[in-house]
RNA sequence: GGCCCGAUGGCUCAGUUGGUUAGAGCGCCGCCCUGUCACGGCGGAGGUCGUGGGUUCGAGUCCCAUUCGGGUCGCCA
């Protein structure tokens, strides 16, 4: 009959020489040294510990198991003759008297090494992620994403937050992201939607007199992957106060995160409060991105004045961005992987050039800038040593590109990023309106719920274009944590509000009935947000992946390679559904 | 849907202007080793080079198509 465990594999220490101990876990490997003396490594949750084999008998228990066994091991625990000063348990070993093997590792070879499964093909990580997960530094990732959100519920709670949970089976949003739909069996022809974010429900919450609410909520949205966003699925910590202000809606997140980001991050220092706050439009002209790095020292600067009429094509009569980066130590080779690397994440080229030791304008572009020289130093505030880099295009396709050239030059090229730290600011004052690409009519920039700047006033004086609404992003490092606002909670308004893009009252009624309807017995004016927690716990992790923080993710095409979903079901269950699988046709050849 | 990168033993990778029998490290198997701890030594097994065409006397290498994976743009109120 199975023993329980005395100890685990991370608990024997020199004072607990003599005793007998039952440790159970996963057999690791075993040095084995001759016939009957070899060193066997047992790993459970909790760490390794060292057993030694010295008599046939045990060597004999172990011959034909392998590695990735489970095993029992009941024995005596003795100090090591040559100990390992780097192991929590290095100087014991425990002296086996009986070795049980309690769950057999069925193949001698896997499909990756345990302890250096990361390097592995992520697809194969993905099939075999019961595997993957018994890497220590695999496994210490899911640990600390349940740290860090236990703190955040603790936290949260101590700031009078009550998690509340919301609907999983809900209906489908007329707005936004595609949705993943369920459908009714009770109801032929009709679908429940899986919530993109609990969005209208803690609304109504507020609506109904919780004062303040949160929830680590799955939200699922059926859009394309990217390395910082799962598929399919994903958490925020979703938030939304009663009777706030922006302002209040800050106060609780720059107390919330920063300590968490500080007690368990890669980087110990985070910004205190308050975060530095930069309008949309500042962020674009300065750093060219709505969620910049302030990590990075460097900004942009306007080039296209200085460089009309240079003669260099892709300059004609377009926005052109300067990024100077001081005291410039990258060769070739660097300026031009910095240049492909901007490329292919922007699809427009990124141009260049330097002043040299000896005030020579030289390399990229700067043939074209030798009949104005001066005016160029002068307008770019150039010293020797400065690199230029430089994008152009349409004012916003110039900032945008300009902008990841800042990002790839700060994280390429020593001298302008201070890494080590967590830099939080918040995006405000978003344009509540835009003309839309493709439409070339006005639309909401952001999401209707939000409340404009200048209410009702605003809204029936103002150039729709200038109106900004309340309504704020959450960065830190580069990385959008979140978007949030003060809502609109007056039904007057929120009907002019759609009014302007050429909706009325009935199409807010049809959109979101339960919503108007509740504004329409006496609202609070609310506000909230919702990081990301999975993008949180990535930063604090120190990870590029979004997958390495999440205990089983789905591969980029939203698959589980490892459980098979999505899957084939059974015809009857289609039947019960009332659901008729109509194939996409084949492309011709 | 567009663009970029990749696919070579179980894992990670090398493979020259196309050239004879496709290599290495780790892992695995066998033997040796009485204090290892990334143990060491000796030997061994294991590869239709993602798939299908093509060019060529000859293709892992060049061309076309295709599948899969990753990144990115679109998309993500």
């Amino acid at each position: 009959m199975f023993q329980s465990r005395t100890h685990t594999c991370n608990e024997l220490r020199l004072s607990d020489a003599g005793k007998t101990v039952t440790l159970v876990g996963w057999y690791e490997n075993m040095r084995k040294v001759s016939k009957n003396l070899g060193f066997l490594i047992l790993r459970d949750f909790y760490g390794t510990t060292q057993a030694v084999i010295e008599t046939e008998e045990m060597m004999a228990r172990l011959s034909g198991v392998n590695t990735e066994s489970t095993l029992s091991i009941t024995g005596v625990v003795r100090e090591r003759s040559s100990k390992n000063p780097n192991l929590p348990t290095g100087e014991i070993e425990v002296v086996p008297t009986d070795i049980q093997v309690l769950g057999r590792c069925r193949y001698n070879e896997l499909p990756f090494e345990i302890n250096r499964s990361k390097e592995a093909d992520e697809n194969t990580r993905l099939k075999y992620r019961y595997l993957d997960l018994r890497n220590p530094a695999v496994k210490e990732r899911i640990v600390l994403r349940c740290n860090v959100v236990a703190e955040l519920r603790k936290s949260m709670m101590e700031h009078g937050f009550l998690e509340i949970t919301t609907p999983i089976l809900t209906c489908s949003s007329p707005e936004g992201a595609r949705d993943y739909l369920v459908p009714s069996r009770n109801h032929p022809g009709k679908f429940y939607a899986l919530p993109q974010a609990p969005q209208q429900f803690k609304q109504l919450l507020m609506t109904s007199g919780f004062d303040r609410y949160f929830q680590i909520a799955p939200c699922f949205r059926d859009e394309d992957a990217r390395a910082d966003r799962s598929p399919g699925e994903f958490y925020q910590l979703d938030m939304e106060m009663a009777f706030a202000s922006q302002d209040d809606v800050f106060a609780v997140l720059e107390d919330v995160l920063p300590p968490i980001f500080a007690k368990y991050g890669v980087y110990r220092t985070a910004s205190s409060a308050p975060f530095k706050r930069i309008s949309y439009h500042d962020a674009m002209e300065i750093y060219g991105s709505d969620k910049p790095d302030l990590r990075i020292d460097l900004t942009l600067q306007d080039a296209a004045a200085c460089m009309e009429g240079c003669g260099f094509g892709p300059f004609e009569g377009q926005t052109v961005k300067a990024v100077v980066f001081s005291d410039f130590k990258g060769s070739r080779k660097v300026i031009d992987k910095i240049c492909a690397d901007v490329e292919v994440q922007t699809g427009n080229k990124a141009y260049w050039f330097r002043l040299d030791e000896n005030g020579e304008l030289v390399g990229g572009i700067s043939k074209f800038l030798a009949d104005r020289k001066d005016a160029v130093i002068e307008a770019l505030s150039l010293k020797p040593g400065d690199f230029v880099g430089l994008a152009a295009g349409k004012k916003l396709v110039a900032q945008k590109t300009a902008g990841v050239l800042r990002k790839v030059l700060g994280n390429t090229v020593e001298g302008h990023m201070n890494k080590e730290c967590y830099e939080f600011c918040w995006i405000v004052d978003f344009p509540m309106y835009e003309i839309g690409e493709e439409s070339g009519k006005l639309e909401f920039c952001h999401n209707p719920f939000s409340m404009p700047q200048g209410g009702m006033k605003d809204l029936t004086e103002k150039d729709p274009l200038d109106i900004y609404a309340y309504q704020y992003d959450l960065v830190c490092n580069g990385v959008e944590l979140s978007s949030g606002a003060v809502r609109n909670h007056d039904p007057e308004i929120m009907v002019k509000a759609f009014e302007l893009v050429g909706l009325g009252e009935d199409d807010v009624k049809a959109k979101f009935p339960a919503m108007y309807n509740a504004f329409c017995y006496g609202a609070p004016p609310h506000a909230g947000i919702a990081p990301g927690v999975d993008r949180m716990v990535m930063l604090i992790a120190g990870e590029e992946s979004i997958r390495e923080i999440i205990p089983f993710p789905m591969n980029k095409t939203a698959q589980d390679v490892m459980m098979g979903a999505p899957a084939e079901v059974d015809p009857q269950q289609l039947k019960d559904v009332h659901i008729q699988v109509v194939m996409p046709e084949k492309k011709e050849q």
